[in-house]
DNA sequence: AGGGTCATGTAACTAGTTACATGATTGA
DNA sequence: TCAATCATGTAACTAGTTACATGACCCT
């Protein structure tokens, strides 16, 4: 039975440099965030999941007086994280963006909301760009420079570069929608 | 209490012109789909809430012996549509999107799988794209051509532009990938 | 001393998917 | 006549979020 991709999530992170299921919550809001986010109460049951099937290795790794648990990915979790790599990817990529489901039904507001929606769609996919840019980007090539790992880099840029032609694209509506009516 | 996205899209669907819970799936196959995705064992609990809080108004509309419900907004639902449209706009918008966290984690594959993953994605975003051009785009165009409504048109280009710099982006990696090694 | 971070989990809830169940109408 | 489509729903399951609960370590 082959992962799914919440449990290749986890074990991509342990391979990462993660090994506490807290530092796996931590690299996932510094690289994957804005494409696959995820939360401590996923990440906690799913490790459970995983050492059950052999796939992970538990260690104790206290620190002090604090408890800590130290996973490792096994030569099984390997195999299975390759495995979902390579298997068929679904058809139908479903994401949900709830801003795009707002500018599809914006007929129903006045001109003046339409133009505010659009705006501020543009200045957040503006700000998420910089985000990435400044944050993730360069996470993603010291990470290249220290271990040689590169997809991490690679999407990071393809991350930032969506968002600015998606602001850009933004920015030309709001121009095409302004155009029709110079009174206002 | 204002309503969720779910529920934004049947009024949104509604007000579109679909009357049925099955014509509203039927709506959102071929048009919101790529970006907010339902099904029916979702559409027809929306549309019993949205009655018993009084945003739409059901009425029989059988067809010879098949049992129909025809489905309008009221003028609570038409507010509390305009009303989550004007709500603010969470601040990180939730997307999963599968394939990119497969190329996030592709440095567990060998050269040759990481090459066939992004060709795959390439693939595939060019489909999408031509998807959204040859089927989603022209009914945009229609619909607006017939009721004036633009939005769901501006949408379908949005997402044919996006899908497209996606597959370019690629494209590009794809070369990246390729060049380092001009014995593979 | 006290706030922020590190650390681990559970419980309750919300959202979404897949499978099941039924039956009429339409067009080839 | 037979398959595809129209039409409506429920049940069971899977996935994900938010709230709750606890406590140690680190820096100022």
């Amino acid at each position: 039975m082959p992962v799914r991709p919440g449990a290749a999530l986890v074990l991509g992170m342990l391979r990462l440099g993660a090994t506490s299921g807290y530092a796996i919550k931590k690299a996932v809001d510094s690289s994957t965030r804005f494409f696959w986010a995820t939360s401590l109460s996923q990440v906690y049951p799913e490790l459970a999941r995983l050492e059950e099937r052999g796939l992970v290795e538990r260690s104790a790794d206290p620190h002090g007086a604090r408890e800590r648990s130290a996973y490792a990915v096994t030569a099984a979790g390997e195999e299975a994280l390759r495995a979902w790599l390579r298997s068929p990817v679904r058809t139908i990529p479903q994401f949900r963006v709830e801003p795009v489901l707002r500018l599809f039904l914006a007929d129903a507001l006045p001109r003046e909301d339409q133009l505010a929606l659009v705006r501020g769609m543009r200045a957040q996919a503006a700000r998420v760009e910089e985000e990435i840019r400044t944050q993730i980007v360069p996470a993603g090539q010291a990470l290249e420079a220290a271990t040689g790992l590169r997809f991490p880099g690679v999407v990071a840029r393809l991350g930032a570069d969506l968002y600015g032609f998606g602001a850009q694209w933004l920015e030309a509506l709001e121009r095409e929608l302004t155009e029709g009516e110079p009174g206002a």
